[in-house]
DNA sequence: AAAGCTATTATTAGCCT
DNA sequence: GAGGCTAATAATAGCTT
């Protein structure tokens, strides 16, 4: 921004990542209250620098602006009002519940996003043909491009597959608390579970691939 | 700050206000996230406009900073959580445990990555310099790219928090399961508990829909 | 209402003390 | 390290479309 322009990226030298960090904190707040007064925004801005310091400003009340922002998040979450929610909400595994309903309702969310491409590829060509062999630093660019973009698509992918290997982590203790906290649940009956459960997972784990196609087991007592 | 130096106090005019609003949010929220990229600083910011729509901006998650602050604010240094995880390592519950660890070892090293930009800027300026204001074409692609770019950044960032989120269930499965070596609680209660999640991911991960339906078990000992 | 355009002010990177 | 300086970049107020 001055005597030389700088890429944004983390700072080596850590003296001057040091204070350039006190100077644009100042900015940063500066702004946050600007932005406040001017416009009647209520702003909240904590800061932890690398080294774990705290710092914040917050235009009233800090709890009242993250506990509204709490409140704007869930808005739009009751609609899977399982009759078990209900029934957890007011017990020790409240706060568990509500936190599976709330990823459930982003994951359904996320899925309905649209990930196609735009139609870079017509837009590639057109350029080619336009630009012809000449502008070499154009296709140089466009390299970089297309390798990011194909990059942070590598990355959702991932994360996706992250995100729903989490989620078949999750919801089953969903299922499980629900079940455990019922009273009619017999001894005999979990432990039941326990032997079909354990034999099942060890007979299924090894293997990533046979995991979501589980072996269909029959199981005779007598 | 331009054509004339304005004071720092409400702007009388709505409409007036209302586009500040709208450029100055987006001023603050890039020098937020510049000082988080260039001080490796965690940041968190929350904006409610005037007519309370709300605006945020976090570096990582913001559920983790609101947490981390709050802890931070209460000084209360509990480090709860460490010790029972450490016990649970070489205890019976060996599956569930086992699935945490690679869990939270995979999150470890998604937040390693480098998810820094690549200097597209630099390129982008050159092109400029190069092609003069002659090649529309390649300008349009630009924008096309740079709005994938940036599509899929903010994509990323939600899945990173989303991550974050499924990790966050996990640590109240850690409670659980500190409460199942509590002396008070029934071992056989607290088996049935943790194997019945692995009984039930297999039961029903095989159908996406009927993962919030299980099957309905019918077990008979005679 | 939203997007683009400058003239101006504001911020700040690299130095220096 | 903290604070001050200044050249240079970044942000943006007031317009226009």
């Amino acid at each position: 921004m001055v005597r030389q322009k700088i890429q944004i990226k983390k700072i080596d030298d850590l003296t001057a990542r040091q204070v350039t960090f006190s100077k644009r904190r100042r900015g940063v707040f500066k702004k946050a209250q600007e932005l406040s007064t001017l416009c009647d925004a209520e702003i909240a801005l904590i800061v932890f620098s690398a080294t774990g310091k705290l710092f914040q400003y917050s235009s009233s009340s800090m709890m009242q602006l993250i506990e509204r922002h709490r409140e704007g998040q869930a808005e739009n979450s009751n609609k899977l009002g399982q009759p078990s929610f209900q029934l957890l909400e007011n017990n020790s595994y409240g706060i568990l519940s509500k936190m599976l309903v709330d990823k459930t309702r982003e994951l359904r969310q996320l899925k309905g996003e649209d990930l196609q491409g735009l139609g870079l590829n017509e837009l590639i060509r057109l350029e080619k043909m336009v630009l012809g062999g000449l502008n070499h630093v154009a296709e140089a660019e466009n390299d970089k491009f297309l390798k990011e973009i194909s990059l942070l698509r590598k990355k959702e992918s991932e994360l996706m597959e992250e995100n729903a290997k989490l989620k078949q982590q999750a919801e089953p203790l969903e299922m499980v608390l629900s079940k455990a906290i019922h009273p009619s649940a017999s001894p005999i009956f979990l432990m039941a579970l326990i032997l079909l459960s354990g034999w099942a997972y060890l007979s299924t784990a090894e293997d990533e691939t046979r995991r979501l196609q589980p072996r269909r087991i029959v199981v005779c007592f007598s």
